[in-house]
DNA sequence: TATTAAGTGGGGTTG
DNA sequence: CAACCCCGCTTAATA
């Protein structure tokens, strides 16, 4: 990993297009070519680009300075007004990986094995059952109606609009029976907990202790 | 800013869990207390956490040292095996911000004031209009019928939920005229134009050199 | 390759 | 503070 300090500006085009105007700022380049660029404040950087781009240095007529990384769709221009420090820090090649626990994916895995939180009265359908809008997390059966559960850590109103378009694709594929919606989620926002209630859809608080619980 | 190399793993606790296991890896902080935790690879960092934490430093029972980063309702723990180097970089403390161009709300501002890219037949209703459902980028009429627009740079199926969304809520305001939805962008992706017929949702594609048009 | 949905999403704006 | 939505979102899974 290589740290610039530089008195530069910058500009990027691509996606959408930023500019950047002079200050010391920091340059990180890392070995795989990925490039930040970065001010004293936020973990976030003002300027980045990702591992596919090529870098390069040009001497513009008044000899300054730019650092070229070219993208796919984008480039990014850094114009080198000083350097102050370039220093080459080395760091371990191996991947050492992060591992993430309690995402929705976990909570769906848990929910499925452990459909007593459900109630008494509901029969396993699935994971991520294919529907004609995407794949509904959860397809839950009482007695013969589908629920679509969809999975939420956060639940927001969006959480009932996604159930509610699993409901209208399943309707298609379930005839005569009564397919319903549920909203399954560790935080339920009370915008979500009225919209649902005022559209039919059901809602289940998972426990916070749900990994304590079996 | 300050770096730091050093060998280390991580647990972070708080919108999720996630674990980092040992190897020699960058510690940036910065003024404003934020933090990363960066490997060789990608402009992202594998831990984070924003200026509103505080740092502490504690010794474990085995002499071993921990660095601990404490959010409101969440936590960074960085085991720290040992320290390589340790460089403070001074950068400009007045920011310099990024400006950006050709956002979504350039769009809806430049849409606004050329109505003629939407054909002769409406009127301008507002920009950011707020409806039961958020507020509509753009409302327009075509004689006293409410099109709900949508405005996006790239345009997905969720554009179309979204401008179906506005849509039923204005019908709740506007009775007894016929309340549509539209989708304009840049760039329009298949399976969004796909569902937006389905729907009887519009559909304008934003010419690519906007700007130059007047 | 394109599409879809999750993310420790971040960040800003509005009520 | 919650809700809402854009972002150069990024990234991972999936078809």
């Amino acid at each position: 990993m290589r740290v610039i300090t530089a008195l530069c500006s910058a500009i990027y085009a691509g996606r959408g297009n930023t500019t950047l105007g002079e200050a010391v700022r920091a340059i990180i380049i890392k070995d795989d070519g990925s490039i930040s660029l970065h001010n004293d404040v936020s973990n976030k950087p003002l300027n980045y680009m990702g591992s596919g781009c090529i870098f390069s240095e040009s001497v513009q007529e008044d000899s300054s300075v730019v650092w070229v990384f070219d993208g796919r769709k984008e480039n990014l221009q850094i114009f080198i007004t000083e350097i102050f420090t370039d220093i080459d820090i080395p760091l371990d090649k191996g991947i050492v990986g992060l591992e993430r626990d309690g995402t929705e994916n976990h909570l769906q895995e848990w929910l499925s094995e452990n459909l007593h939180v459900f109630g008494d009265q509901y029969t396993f359908g699935g994971r991520e059952v294919p529907t004609g809008a995407g794949p509904v997390d959860i397809l839950l059966f009482n007695g013969e109606n589908p629920v679509a559960v969809e999975v939420k850590r956060v639940a927001t109103p969006n959480a009932v609009y996604q159930a509610l378009r699993y409901v209208d694709a399943l309707k298609e594929s379930y005839e005569d029976v009564n397919v319903t919606g549920m909203v399954a989620a560790l935080d339920l926002r009370p915008a979500m907990v009225a919209l649902a209630a005022k559209r039919g859809v059901q809602v289940l608080q998972i426990p916070n202790d749900w990994r304590g619980l079996v």
